[in-house]
DNA sequence: GCTCCGCGGATTGTATACAATAACGGAAGT
DNA sequence: ACTTCCGTTATTGTATACAATCCGCGGAGC
């Protein structure tokens, strides 16, 4: 629904491809110095021209991940375990706000519907469908936030995570997609109309993802 | 110190002309209906390329101030009062964050030299350095709240606010800028390292913030 | 009359060319 | 040796050209 900036599908390909491999790189470690980026050098590098690089990297820079200097080229700062939990830090902030918000006025069939989807899923054991489910769930409660702005910042970490998770998911076996049992409870306090108990089950969710996160990168870094 | 994404001083200055103009569209009231507005349409309108036309609209578009469709232009929505209030919400939920963080870690000299700047000015009465002032301010928080991420945030919507605050302030004329007193309340709490004391009076003066924009949007609206 | 296919135009996505500008280095002066 | 100035060069900012893609419309077939 949203126009994701980050992953829109085949919208802008091409900077899609940028961006995912700026994040490989950070994610697997290199760049370690403050090293410089220029555009024409990420142009060569992922084959693309100029145009699409620059726009990736502008998003980056948004994301705070990079620093754009005039005539100077990108900056790409070294990211490590801290970094990551600061973007799931912002990510909570919002979405426990959203959440917070959403709880008066979300639509409950809609959460009816998510929540035996996910009881489906404890009860088959599957982990693959899950993220899905979990992107419907993250998205039904931005839009249920009645504010747009809002909803379009979640969006863009949103978008974010996801293409870390796929650039994680390529490399590392072992990482955990979050329990179900997490969004049921998000999902039944919602249903409940109980804000705070559902604001505080986003946020410890949010956490157990970070964490995992956490974890998966460093898995990927020890190879 | 931060690339302000919407108003980098010179840097991306035909960008900059087509945010400010978008936004003063936005501001007035014009594009009630869903317009669409495509980038070549943008850049007559602003006589530039489209280039600096499409990066301003993906940054509007991050903003959740238009939605951007492939093959058929921006379509902007009609901005209203509880847009505005939408934004000042968002920014709300950032920098109370940050205040709260930033309590514990805060330069207290630095927080010293701003507090004699607000008391100076409350003494003078002079009105017109104290959006300086107050830039610096939450530019400080921000970097003290020792999260890049969030401090990018910040600085996004700084600049949004900033762009607005120009554009309001050159048409409308009792837009009173926030009185030196609740920044004041907000230093002086960081000072003795008042978490809650420090994020609630920075709630309270965004809340001031928010009703006043709105008020002058208004006073533009009726001309 | 209704549906489906295909084509033309409009619009974005990407590549390239040109202009502006700031970083870098070296030479001259002290 | 240090600093300052200036020219070169690298790099971004902007404009333009080209490619891909989607929407709408009209006509053919049923």
């Amino acid at each position: 629904m949203h126009a994701t900036a980050i992953t829109p599908s085949n919208r802008s390909a091409s900077k899609a491809k940028v961006v995912r491999g700026l994040l490989e790189g950070l994610l697997e470690g290199k760049w370690q110095g403050g090293n410089r980026f220029t555009e024409t050098l990420g142009a060569e590098a992922f084959g693309v021209s100029r145009t699409p690089v620059r726009e990736a990297l502008l998003d980056l820079q948004a994301l705070g991940l990079i620093e754009l200097r005039r005539n100077c080229g990108a900056i790409i700062h070294p990211f490590g375990e801290n970094d990551l939990r600061e973007i799931y830090a912002v990510r909570s902030l919002f979405e426990v706000e959203a959440t917070r918000v959403a709880a008066s006025r979300i639509n409950l069939a809609k959460v009816e519907t998510l929540i035996e989807a996910f009881e489906k899923i404890r009860g088959s054991g599957g982990i693959d469908p899950e993220w899905e489910f979990d992107r419907g769930l993250h998205q039904l409660i931005a839009d249920s936030s009645g504010n747009r702005r809002l909803s379009t910042e979640i969006g863009r970490y949103s978008s974010l995570v996801q293409t870390m998770r796929e650039i994680v998911g390529a490399r590392a076996q072992g990482i955990h997609s979050a329990s179900a049992d997490e969004h049921l409870e998000i999902l039944r306090a919602l249903h409940r109309r109980d804000a705070s108990d559902a604001s505080s089950a986003m946020r410890d969710h949010l956490q157990q993802a970070s964490d995992s996160a956490v974890a998966a990168m460093l898995e990927i870094r020890q190879r």
